[in-house]
DNA sequence: AACCACTTCAACCGCTTTTGG
DNA sequence: CCCAAAAGCGGTTGAAGTGGT
């Protein structure tokens, strides 16, 4: 009864690698490739899990991953990312080239989670806290939230697009959101119109990251410290969505529908449409 | 120097999803 | 379509490192 193990766990080393485990390990893939998982330790001559063998390869060994410390682009990246994926650590890796899931995960908890704490967000829902927020009106998930507001601007970018007979390169959204679509959107140029609007944003009411006044000081992970706006710390519900530490999505939150549709549209009105398909060009 | 508290991150565990027969 | 195996994923743990007293 129960569930069959993943391997036989009797006369299976645990517990950190040693060099000539990483080495035999390397060796072996290298010249036959890993197959399966689960049959390589035994192919390769290590008292392993195959499961072992492939969190130790993809997180370590591999010959693509960038080690050391992260970048503040990459940390702000990865909060961007958080605020639309959630903890989905393997979509948000996906983003960052050489960078495993499992490291995000740990930067995560380990920096930018205390990080938006110290801020005054809510790492969950990258909200302001609201101690006194009502209990009869129950606040929606902040996948929920995120994929409506993202929803918002997708129907803006498809009534805009569509028009210009030239949506994306991908296939017609599903009717329910596909939370690899906020991916792609996250890619198209919707998402770096967004992004765009974000760095503009910045300028008028700086984000925490960036700005610099009197204020918290919190320690990133990259060892550089940044300055929390006094505006977020300590603010109430009521502050402006623009003043978080994800500007773009207040463009288009659904907390005032109108700013939201608004600008959205405005945004996409914007687009630089002799040069806007680009970034077709760059895909092989 | 010794101890303790705290932080970091590599690795494990168990669940879910995908794949293939 | 069903089922089992394999792979993938996210949460959690614990050893090692670091800083403070």
């Amino acid at each position: 009864m129960g569930r069959t193990p993943c391997c036989d766990k009797k006369d299976l080393k645990k517990g950190p690698w040693d060099p000539e485990e990483d080495e035999t390990l390397i060796n072996y893939i290298n010249k036959h490739g890993h197959g399966s998982w689960r049959s390589l330790p035994k192919l390769a001559g290590l008292r392993r899990c195959g499961k072992s063998c492939r969190l130790r390869w993809t997180n370590y060994l591999r010959p693509d991953i960038k080690r050391g410390p992260f970048t503040v682009d990459e940390e702000k990246l990865v909060i961007q990312l958080h605020a639309i994926l959630g903890n989905r650590w393997a979509a948000i890796a996906s983003q960052l080239p050489g960078r495993t899931d499992n490291e995000i995960k740990n930067l995560w908890n380990t920096h930018l989670k205390k990080r938006l704490l110290c801020m005054g967000l809510d790492p969950l829902t990258h909200e302001p806290f609201t101690p006194c927020a009502p209990t009869t009106a129950p606040r929606s998930s902040p996948a929920t939230r995120h994929m409506a507001q993202w929803e918002s601007a997708r129907l803006e970018a498809e009534a805009r697009l569509s028009k210009e007979s030239l949506f994306f390169n991908s296939p017609p959204p599903l009717s329910k959101p596909d939370p690899d679509f906020f991916l792609r959107l996250w890619n198209s140029q919707v998402g770096e119109s967004f992004r765009k609007l974000n760095r503009e944003a910045k300028t008028e009411c700086p984000s925490p990251i960036s700005q610099a006044s009197s204020s918290t000081k919190c320690a990133s992970a990259s060892g550089v410290t940044f300055d929390v706006c006094p505006n977020i710390v300590g603010s109430s519900s009521s502050t402006p969505r623009s003043n978080r530490i994800d500007a773009s999505f207040s463009s288009c939150s659904n907390e005032s529908e109108e700013d939201s549709s608004d600008t959205a549209f405005q945004l996409l009105l914007d687009f630089p449409i002799n040069n806007d398909m680009s970034f077709l060009e760059d895909v092989d």
